[in-house]
DNA sequence: ACCTGAACACCGTTCAAGT
DNA sequence: ACCTGAACACCGTTCAAGT
């Protein structure tokens, strides 16, 4: 069973940098391969035995390093979340997490099954941290209520993750079939014809919206009757 | 090796109702079976071996009755689903939509890991489908735009699933803990106090709030948040 | 300190073969 | 028609042992 030799995905900085606090540098390799892995293969081709092997190294060498792969999905998802540049200072709030929550959604584009990562691990890593401290803030400086901005802070958090999560399935129909797009509208226009006029005819007649959808578009959207929310939430108490 | 002797969870009905185009007797059997497993062990705890054992039979022979693991899954979202009863008829838009999120989050809650059970698959058996066209027809009938309807519903829908996952997550932390509830809580307000107050000074000023939550309130309120955007979108257009 | 060998206790799925 | 045996190609994790 030969082993193919695989070159690590761009070489460690391992400057003199390194104090004696040094972050265990393997610990970052890991994490590297683990999210070159996600890219390549998703979330479930993700496996404690594949890192293992594209680092050149047994499955049970990681465990030297890692806790075990939660842990490990963990220190993924924070990756991840660390890519999205918090928006300037001195924006009008909903200005401010408008811009959030697009750029938290662009990140989250970025790796594949990303939303996923995201939903299996607590908060834990400094870059959500700093994420629920920025929305706490800007919700905070709003004038909203003290006992209300963790909860709307959760609602914007969990909007961005759904869609970005619904986007990922319907993604995932399309990958494998040849003609990605416009297969797979004709595939759920197919689906939607096969329905019972009877029983389903709001949903016929909206067939047309439900299956070509611009998830630009429909993500702005979402945002937009939210934030109404959230407003309605602040004129009303004054 | 010897197999424990388990009797079938609730005897299936085999009257003389079972005509020729009987539905398959056993695929049935096999989704409750599925079922008592999710409540027991959970999303994970879940496999087509342990559900064979169950029934007595072994893992191989489920591939007779069912395609693979995504088909067995896709039938108890939908079984789940399907406990969801939809408003009676004649209410205002708001009040019927706000009665099916409340009572959709009820019937997740009956199950373990539900809102997981329900994203790891896309909406098409029948009950889901028609939990669709009753969020397209009131939405209609309130006078929403056409092209918006379905993202309102995606909306809706999305935030009772994001609510009910995030709720499980939590609750997923306390089993396990002797203590659950009260335990809980003073762990993750430590969690809190280690933070730095510097980096972090709204979520310790507000980590009260984050703490404690009272579930039913903040479903509540998340869901009046949302409605109250919908509602903006009606009389902006008019 | 860091890694391997080997094992344990699992998975989903296929398929020829039995009844 | 319905099920079993047996195999294939995987999993995460532990732990004594090597260097």
């Amino acid at each position: 069973m030969a082993r193919r030799k695989v070159l690590p995905p761009a070489a460690a900085p391992r400057g003199e940098m390194a104090g004696p606090m040094a972050e265990p540098l393997h610990k970052a390799l890991i994490v590297r391969t683990a999210l070159d892995l996600l890219q390549s293969e998703g979330l479930d081709g993700i496996s404690m035995r594949k890192i293992a092997d594209l680092l050149g190294v047994k499955a049970a060498a990681l465990y030297y390093h890692v806790k075990d792969k939660d842990e490990l999905l963990a220190m993924l998802a924070d990756r991840i979340g660390s890519e999205t540049e918090l928006p300037e200072e001195g924006l009008a709030w909903r200005e401010s997490l408008r811009q959030w929550a697009v750029r938290f959604r662009e990140a989250l584009g970025r790796y594949r099954d990303s939303a996923a990562v995201m939903n299996a691990t607590l908060v834990s890593g400094e870059s959500r941290l700093t994420h629920a401290e920025f929305l706490f803030r800007t919700l905070s400086e709003a004038g909203f209520e003290d006992a209300d901005v963790p909860w709307l802070a959760a609602m914007l958090k969990n909007y961005v993750l759904g869609f970005a999560d619904e986007e990922r399935r319907l993604a995932e129909r399309a990958r494998g079939d040849e003609a990605s797009l416009s297969e797979l509208e004709t595939e759920q226009s197919d689906r939607f014809r096969a329905l019972s006029p009877e029983r389903y005819p709001h949903m016929i007649r909206l067939a047309a919206y439900t299956v070509s959808t611009d998830w630009d578009r429909e993500f702005a959207f979402g945002l937009g009757v939210l934030l109404d929310g959230f407003e309605a939430r602040l004129s009303g108490r004054r």
